[in-house]
DNA sequence: GTTTAATCGAGACGGTACGTCTCGTCTTCCT
DNA sequence: AGGAAGACGAGACGTACCGTCTCGATTAAAC
């Protein structure tokens, strides 16, 4: 998976000096960097542009603020996230509730997912470069399990389309949300034993879905 | 339910003018209060300070920074969250899920709730304070939920303690998880139908977990 | 010379219990000390009264501020200037810029003398304590040396009162201003060599001002 | 006489948005105003920086603390001392005395000068700042002076030089030196009658010098 | 090969909030 | 009543970042 990383409305202006393409990428690699060692709060524009050996208007040429930065920053991470195919549905949930929980484990995704989210509270934009950026890219993992289950024969088709979206929602947000919980609110480990709990306890409640 | 703020080390000493009971509840309203006009980032302690009619040592005599300050004012908002007895396991469920989804739409709550945890991804002593503060607390729900759900008959007793304590955390994450993450993440509405869904969910996985 | 360092209009109510009169000398000293230490401006209320062992409020009864806390406690340092007779006129003026300089290379007496006439030039109560506590006192030191030398046959009697007194005040400007001036603004030593040239000067001026 | 007030250490790299020369001249104005409104004690950066229409940060750029620039901004005061040809030493003499003790009358030149000599007696670079900015700028007039008097055959040509130096330092700290104690200390007026008296005194000593 | 125009670095700018410090007062308990 | 201890409202301190701005110096496409 991968995606320009295209922040700002470009002036397509013909003239001119061309924007640095390795700034860009000095940038987003320097707001990772700082956000592994400092945190968001202690975070500054200025740190970053050091960092990055560029002018701190350059950043702002770029990106408004602070938050917009750090979603493309921390995109990238979750464009790793993938549904390797482990033969049964079971396994492909233990999988992915793993691989997103190690994901986590890793101090600028928590940081800043979690400040970016807190964020978005009050930032409608943000919400939306959020979910773009981050939430539908790991929507697409569901509805791509499901697709396998089914072609497996482990899950039946459903009829009605919108309530297959309703439910794709509802998985997402179950298995995504008790991950971060787990993880970040009440700060204890995700390992297999949990996994396995966690996984056994959405397959039975799936069933009760086709009803 | 309620409980003794009582902030920083309080040096128990006999001597001296003591802390005016006044000011720290006029902060902590002054605080909610700020919360919901401004939100988190905008928040400053002179603001708070001025609201309160307080001076700006008079907060961090008692809290070191903001974000202990807004947990502390925070947490009391999570005291109301009841478990009021409904009749059937899947009524008391749906009734808590509507309940925490209310909390959460209301802007002091989300914006505090994520920002503190955000904060406390960097922060050992945070984490602490939330834990005992809110996180503890929303737990005592899930196991007076079971403990109801057993009586009743819904439930079966649980032989092994150890499993039994780690069933409630799991329940307590998926619970917890699945509605902040639906509410703040993917930034859709927590009603009726989704309530009812969950539950659905929730209740036939609960019974995977007995075997 | 001795004299009670009287502060502030004592209570001479029966009841109640006494004024400490430990508690004065400590604060006095302890004022001294801070101020050899620290300096004017980082001199603080607070800590005089730690130094002191003794509570903030028990200074703020006896002087109303800064100023005159530091006026007392560096007023007694002027007491030791004398002027022992040395024989001659000329003997006994060198004799007395030596010993005031000697007095002023003292940093607690520097520092104060200076901080206390900087204040004073925005406080007309403390020019008038400034003026009882110190400048009269060494005005004396005037009249003693020219009544001296007047009975040596030095100098001659004056027959204007009025003539008499506003000499005085010449010479005493003079003489003190020359010395302040030389140590603390030009920041130049006052060894015997200039003592001596001064002297001589002086001297040699005040034939004029018989005539 | 005019001279560049170049407070900081100034970086002299080429890059860079250039300091704004306006801001220097804005702030030193405004320190100067503040000073005769509130005096040394009251006058805070922050007011002087909003007076100044420039951010505090401004001001720190320029100069470490309030000691330094009000020096700066008073030095300027003491550039207005002349020494007019008046015809003779004596005329001379009492013009610049009365010039001096005019300068004193100001509020701001008698506030700023005491208070900033009195933080001086604690900070060395403070004292070679004053020396730089006020006081070599004064002892510039007694050179002046006295050159004018030996022109008009009023005083010798001293033949050593060191000599030479020292006497003009010793008339310097007389004469400013008894002006200013006078003034500061004493707290009494200079008229016409004092000038007079001292010049007086002043004469007749400098022929003591010569032998 | 100029011109042109947007980029770059550097760093000063007006702001705002920070968290600390000291002030002088007030309140409580203890002697 | 006096004193120590220490909290209180007030407000200045000097620092750190913010996001904007002015510089002179590149840099490439357009002429």
């Amino acid at each position: 998976m991968c995606r320009p990383t295209s922040p700002k409305p470009v002036r397509t202006g013909r003239t001119g000096r061309p924007r640095s393409a390795e700034a860009d990428s000095a940038i987003l690699d320097a707001t990772r960097a700082a956000l592994v060692e400092l945190g968001w709060s202690k975070l500054t524009m200025g740190d970053v542009a050091t960092r990055a050996g560029v002018a701190k208007t350059t950043l702002y040429r770029r990106w408004t603020n602070k938050s917009e930065l750090v979603v493309d920053a921390v995109a990238v991470l979750f464009d790793e996230l993938e549904l390797p195919d482990l033969g049964s549905l079971e396994a492909d949930v233990r999988g992915v509730v793993l691989q997103f929980a190690a994901l986590l484990e890793r101090p600028e995704a928590r940081t800043a997912l979690m400040a970016v989210v807190a964020e978005s509270t009050r930032d409608e934009a943000l919400r939306g470069r959020i979910r773009t950026a981050i939430v539908e890219r790991q929507k697409l993992l569901v509805l791509e399990g499901r697709a396998r289950a089914q072609a497996r024969g482990e899950l039946p088709y459903e009829a009605d389309e919108e309530t297959a979206a309703r439910n794709a929602d509802l998985i997402f947000d179950v298995i995504a949300g008790a991950v971060v919980h787990r993880l970040l609110v009440s700060a204890e480990p995700v390992d297999e034993t949990w996994a396995a709990g966690f996984t056994r306890l959405l397959l039975s409640g799936l069933a009760s879905l086709q009803n």
